[in-house]
DNA sequence: AGACGTGTAAACAACC
DNA sequence: CGGTTGTTTACACGTC
């Protein structure tokens, strides 16, 4: 009977397998061969925007991302044909259709350029198409700051010789500076849209002065708010120091996202008091800088940042003195502001639309599994299975047999930042993809560094039995386990252990007899296994999972994380969004979306394009998943090549027996 | 195509 | 007798 049942599973298996497998193997085998590594990306000046300059440069960082993007747009249009094609496959796992498709992103870029699509004569055209644009950005700059000083003399002119006679004539000096002014703001818009033209900002045509779509998932992380605090700072100081301009109500603008934002940027003279920041800056964190008497978001480095001002100022004190005399409310700081206000427009512009990529990432991720070929599933786990049985047995509609996880909803798209939850992102991709230990760091670092993630999310471990067998002998105190407190280790560390047992008990017990490298020591209390690190080095000299980059990259990084970290942060700071790598890097959520990332881009590039179309967000029905998945669960047995995951969701509880479960599991029905 | 590494299934034996 | 431990074989798959 088990014999029987055996094979049929078997069977199942094998063809599940292949569903999965061989989109693995188009991955693994196209994605990084044609591209290098990942070089260091050439546009390294980019990402170097220091937050506490944020301000000062953030007109400059739009114009570089900008350039970026156009830039990007040019290459591929220096591409041949060819390379045109094989965008989509370079956007990694995501789909194409996902993705706005009017706007290449930075990361985009940064993709482009880690597979080193370009080659270097042509980086460096889009390093020089680039100086000379952010020349041209900086003359702007420059002669917008001349008018403003020369606008400032004039005014002040105006204030000194301040007779109530002149009024008259004043205020016609100062309709012509203010149309002077005008004319300045107008140019750079001009300027900047026009780069949005050429670039690509998607501007709804409505909405010259740059629309503030609405952030899709409608949170705001809090680097925003950052971001905000920064942009409205001039406001809140007029207001904490004590000057009554009470300014221009710059957030409603913002906030209020549709609205074109010329109408509201009027100046609101009885805004600033009430809460208008109120709307999209949740909490008027912004007064922060009250907390710190002598800092203040427009000072640094004794140099006043008020957009386009950089007046030296010795101490703090001749700084709220420059900021109230130079910066009060007039129509230079009303246009100054409004500069501010799109610059930061555009990176929230820009923040929206990363983030809805990411989304689509995300979606597209857990849905993919379910394309049995295509998928590159970057995860080793498990889903693949029940794909299969699914496709051939299962319910006709089949839902989804998404092998996510009951507990990865995934609705992804409401989320917020924090989407990739361990459990959602991770049970993801199945795939048999594991790391050789001979590049032992990646699997020391990269359980200690995920360790929470696996043990709480039923993503199968990127490494092979005889990895995980070793690392859990070494790390036993005397370098020497029991078969039974191996067991107990990988159950104890991983998530995904703790289901078919009898599937993953056999393999280990099969390993350790299989391989030299593990040696039985009779014991008093019986026998326990240790490590021949001499054996075990010497088996297979493999690479990893055929892509040499890959390896490479371990090699020289410490975890194999850390590439992607820094991969992304450099995406983000040539996103010009300095402000996000804060935040977000700590989270170790994100080192392992980061290591899924990189797996993807390392293996599963190509194959993403077959199915571009299906992975879009749309696609996924999935979600519905779930309610369902007991139901497929009970997996053939196979599954044991991504077997588990399914069913329990990663949080679950962790008390879990694993021998019954593997006893009670339907999984034992399955065999049959 | 074949070798190799790996994972899975299973039969079997020895032991507790 | 049943479970655990350990060995071995067979097969499938992916990679090179």
């Amino acid at each position: 009977m088990m014999q029987e049942s055996g094979t049929e599973t078997k069977s199942n298996g094998s063809a599940i397998q292949n569903g999965s497998s061989g989109g693995n193997h188009l991955l693994e085998c196209g994605g990084l061969r044609e591209g290098r590594p990942n070089g260091e990306t050439p546009a390294v000046d980019v990402g170097a925007a220091d937050l506490a300059h944020v301000q000062q440069q953030q007109a400059l960082q739009v114009a570089r991302q900008l350039l970026l993007q156009q830039q990007q747009q040019q290459v591929s249009g220096l591409k041949s044909p060819k390379r045109n094609d094989k965008q989509p496959a370079l956007q990694v796992p995501v789909s194409v259709a996902m993705m706005t498709p009017q706007v290449i992103t930075p990361q985009q870029m940064q993709q482009i350029l880690q597979q080193q699509v370009l080659s270097p004569q042509q980086l460096q055209v889009l390093l020089q198409q680039q100086q000379a644009l952010m020349l041209q950005q900086q003359q702007l700059q420059e002669f917008y700051k001349k008018q403003q000083e020369q606008l400032q003399l004039q005014l002040l002119q105006q204030h000194a010789g301040k007779q109530p006679k002149e009024q008259q004539q004043v205020s016609t000096q100062q309709l012509a500076f203010q149309q002077q002014l005008l004319q300045m703001q107008q140019l750079q818009q001009q300027h900047l849209l026009s780069l949005q033209r050429q670039g690509l900002l998607t501007i709804q045509p409505g909405q010259p002065a740059l629309p503030l779509q609405p952030l899709a998932q409608g949170m705001i992380p809090t680097e925003l708010q950052q971001l905000w605090k920064e942009v409205t700072s001039a406001h809140t100081t007029e207001e904490t120091t004590g000057n009554n301009h009470s300014s221009l109500d710059l957030t409603t603008t913002c906030v209020s996202s549709s609205a074109p934002s010329k109408t509201s940027l009027i100046m609101n003279p009885h805004a600033s008091t009430n809460g208008q920041l109120s709307v999209h800056t949740p909490k008027r964190e912004s007064l922060s800088h009250e907390e710190h008497p002598h800092s203040h978001p427009l000072y640094g480095h004794g140099v006043c940042k008020w957009p386009g001002c950089e007046a030296v100022c010795e101490d703090f004190q001749s700084f709220l003195k420059h900021l109230n005399s130079e910066h009060a409310l007039d129509d230079r700081s009303t246009a100054q502001c409004r500069v501010q206000m799109q610059v930061v427009q555009q990176l929230e512009l820009q923040l929206a639309k990363d983030k809805e990529r990411l989304q689509a990432m995300m979606t597209h991720l857990h849905v993919k599994s379910t394309e049995p070929k295509t998928a590159p599933q970057p995860l080793n786990l498990v889903s693949s299975v029940t794909l299969s049985k699914s496709a051939s047995e299962a319910s006709p509609q089949s839902l989804p047999h998404t092998p996510t996880t009951p507990t990865a909803p995934i609705t992804p798209v409401t989320q917020g930042p924090s989407v990739i939850t361990t459990t959602s992102m991770h049970t993801v991709g199945p795939i048999r993809r594991r790391y050789s230990d001979k590049y032992n760091v990646p699997i020391s670092s990269d359980i200690a560094q995920n360790q929470e993630f696996y043990k709480n999310a039923e993503v199968r471990p990127p490494f092979t039995y005889a990895s995980l067998i070793r690392q859990a002998i070494l790390e036993s105190p005397e370098k020497q386990l029991t078969l039974n407190e191996i067991y107990n280790w990988f159950t104890r560390m991983f998530a995904y252990f703790r289901r078919n047992a009898a599937t993953w008990k056999n393999a280990v017990r099969h390993n350790l007899s299989l391989h030299k490298c593990f040696v039985r020591v009779e014991n008093v209390k019986g026998a326990v296994w240790t490590v021949d690190e001499v054996e075990f080095q010497k088996r297979r000299p493999q690479k990893i999972s055929g892509n040499p980059s890959l390896i490479k990259n371990m090699q020289t990084s410490h975890a194999y994380c850390t590439p992607l970290n820094a991969a992304l942060q450099a995406s983000m700071a040539e996103n010009s969004i300095p402000l996000y790598t804060t935040a977000s890097m700590g989270n170790p959520t994100l080192g392992n979306l980061a290591s899924a990332i990189r797996e993807e881009l390392n293996g599963a590039m190509e194959h993403t394009n077959s199915n571009e179309s299906d992975s879009s967000p749309g696609r996924s029905p999935m979600q519905a998943v779930h309610p369902v998945h007991v139901k497929e669960e009970p997996l053939d047995p196979e599954e044991a090549e991504g077997p588990l995951s399914l069913v329990t969701t990663a949080n679950h509880s962790p008390d879990f027996d694993h021998d019954r479960d593997y006893e009670d599991e339907p999984v034992n029905e399955d065999m049959e």
